[in-house]
This record gives structure tokens, sequence and C-alpha cells, in this order.
DNA sequence: TTGACAGCCCTGTGATCACAAAACAATGAT
DNA sequence: ATCATTGTTTTGTGATCACAGGGCTGTCAA
């Protein structure tokens, strides 16, 4: 097992946040979450609080913890930043990235290919991640990471929608277009690889606001 | 009085912070902070441990929370995303200033110059705060701010140095450009003048190392 | 004199209890 | 019937206690 209760409470809520299996608004409560782990409130008390003070919950001082809602405005805000800090995590990834970690961003490539072929949009998305966790990682720099996950995990209660309510055509691949920017040693074309997946995602998670308005 | 004990906590121990009234390495213990400020250990474990959510603190599972110790390149990597994300804030806020804004704007400008005037260095990094803060609230994008905030403070522990150590004349003024450029409607010339701005204290900051490693 | 080991103390963690404020529901008046 | 008000329940917060793991010190052996 891990170390401490909180910690583990703190990855159980983070991991069903990113999944989107809380929906949002929802209010998380202490003694609710603490029954259903079997501990006592203290430790997911600590966890909640942590995962406010990450963004990913909302949380005013004397309420309940809850599921925030995003509107398309704050979605727009959202990836106005991912773009500014992804894109430079991407362009400094590719100067440093060594031959290994081409070779697993070319796994991940293909293990995507396979997920769309096998309609699997869950699989997709867990690669898509991994691609671009481990070409961020490279850019050495653990400040930017920081940020970045902290978004990601922000925008994790929308995805819950992806599984179930988009069409997987839609999924278009940029990363290929990473890739061959990697593999010619061009940092800046890896960049606006990386910043044309971000606007296409974003463009998908727009789409089904307007659906949702109508 | 504030509306719960957890988050004067936290405020103390953010003004602390900021103001370098902790020294670097400074374990930071349960017990002792309680009893300080006449309290039980709980609601400062809860703020220590969103100040490590934060990434203000760090802390391994089941140690002491410390105070960072920032090197060199830690300082770099920081100041490569505080341009980035500041820049971004910088062009996007001077956008949208109005006019109560610019007003207030100089104001501040006005009162640097007389903190340098009377070599106030304290009162000048607190209007110079002030001054990036309303420029970057104006920009409307709270995510962007959040994060902002976050790498200030983990920047903080920094500044005592600066108190002490620091020459007046190196500080220079980047925000008259700045203003300028408000006033003339021109948001990437603000933007620069910000950038500007970061890479002079940037390099006051790395001068601090050069003189520790001798 | 120096190294290792054992003991104690210090420190973070989790549980239980007591409390206050907020949310909810039932009851009453208009 | 609708809204305000009051009483009850729920929910987060803070304190105290019990526990376990790490770190430090003193002692003993080589």
């Amino acid at each position: 097992m891990a170390e401490n209760l909180q910690e583990q409470m703190y990855q159980r809520l983070r991991e069903g946040l990113l999944a989107g299996r809380f929906e949002p608004g929802e209010a998380l409560k202490l003694r609710d979450l603490a029954a259903r782990w079997g501990t006592s409130p203290m430790p997911v008390r600590g966890a909640l609080q942590r995962l406010v003070a990450e963004g990913a919950l909302e949380g005013e001082p004397q309420r309940s913890v809850r599921v925030p809602v995003i509107t398309a405005e704050r979605l727009i805000q959202l990836y106005q930043v991912r773009l500014s800090l992804e894109g430079m995590a991407a362009e400094e990834g590719a100067r440093r990235l060594d031959a290994a970690g081409r070779e697993q961003l070319h796994a991940c490539t293909e293990r995507m290919a396979a997920a769309l072929a096998r309609r699997d949009a869950q699989g997709y998305l867990y690669d898509n991640s991994q691609f671009h966790l481990t070409l961020y990682r490279a850019s050495g720099n653990p400040v930017l990471l920081r940020l970045i996950e902290s978004l990601w995990l922000q925008a994790g209660p929308l995805f819950n929608r992806l599984f179930r309510e988009t069409d997987l055509s839609l999924f278009n691949d940029f990363h290929q277009h990473c890739l061959d920017a990697l593999d010619q040693g061009d940092p800046a074309a890896a960049r606006q690889a990386i910043e044309q997946d971000l606007l296409h995602f974003r463009s998908i998670l727009l789409g089904l606001f307007e659906e949702a308005v109508e």
C-alpha cells in the first residue's frame, strides 16, 4: 500500500476526477467519502483541501467542497494558458528529448492508433496524456510540469462527456506531425504541432457546449 | 477576524513567506507554530499542507515541511514560466484595462518612485507587486491569475535577501514604459515592458547567487 | 578514537469527540 | 397557496488523544 491514508484518498479522488466520475456541481461530503473508503473523515478532509488548493475543486470557507462547473468562458481561459505553457514545454522538451524518449513517444502513438481502430476513447485519451507528459517531462522544468498537471486536473470533469458524447472520428492526429518534427530536430515545429493538437481538442470541447445550449 | 483558523494560519504563513521571514531550508514544525500562534496543531497542519500543494513549501510524506532552497537553476526555470505567463497576462490586461485601472497604476508608480527616493526597498517591492497584480487582474482570466500568484509565492523566500543585500540603485523602472504603452493603447509594447522588468529582476536575483559562490 | 547499536524523544498522522454554522423541513401566518 | 420563520439535522472545523516512524544522542565495543 501507500505511505499514508491522505495520499491514498488524494490519488483516488484525483483519478476519479480525471476519469470524470463525479458530476459537475456535485458536493463531495467528508463523512460520505470517509464511510465509502472506510476511514475517518480526517484524511479525506486533507485530500479535498489539497485538491481545492490545486484548483481542481472549489470550496468556500465553511461549506461543502464542490466539483466545479466549467463554463465555455472558463474553458477558453483554461486553454489560453494551456496553449502557452504546453507550447513552451513542448518546444523545450523537443530540444532535450533523447532517443529513448523518442521511442516512448512512438510507442504511444501506435497504441493511440490501435485504440482509435477499436473505438476505445478511454484508451486513446490515456495514451494521449502519456504522450504529452513524456514530452513535457523532457523539458527538465519541474515548475512548468506542476502547473500543467494542475491545469489538466481542472479540465478533468469535462472528459466524461467526451467518453459518451463524442464521435471518435473527430480525434485527429497531430502527434504524427510532432514526431516528424522531433525526428528532424525542429523544436519550433514540434511546438506548433502540439498547439494545433490542443486547439483541435478545444474546439471539440467547445462543440459540446453548443449542443448543450440547444 | 477571519472565518476559520486554518485560513488565518495560511495568511500568516503566506505573508511571512513573501516577506522572506523564514530561512530557506528551515523546517516548519506543527507544534512549534501552533504554540506560537496559540492554537492546536490541527489548523496549522492544514495551512502547511495547502502551501505544499501550491508549491510554496516542500514536504515529503512523513517528514517535516521545509522552506525550499532555491538554486540558480530553479530560479531560471521559475522565470521562464513567469515570463510566459505574466507576459500574456500583461498583454491581455492592457487590452481590457479601463481608465480607473490606469489611474491605480499611475498611483503605484508614484509611490514606487517615492519609496525609491527614501531608500525603502520593502515599500518599493510592495507597490511593485500591486502594480503587476492590478494589471494582470484586468486580463479577466482567473486561471492565469492563480498560477501567477503561485509562482510569486515560490520566489518569496528570495526576497528577504533583496531587502538586505541589494543596492537600491539597481532597481530600474520599466513600469513607466509600460504606462506609456497603456496610454497609447499598445498591448504588445506593454507586454514587452513587463518582460523587460522581469528579466531585469531576474538578473539581480541571479547576481545574488554569484556573490554567494565566492 | 571511532564506529555501530540501542534507547528515547520528537514529529507527523489518524481517530474520536465537541461545537458552531449552514442547509433543510415543517409549521405557521398572511 | 406562498412566503417567512423556527426547529432539527447535516456538515465542516478545531481540540485532544493514541500511535508509529525517523532522527538524535549516549554508550559500549573494537
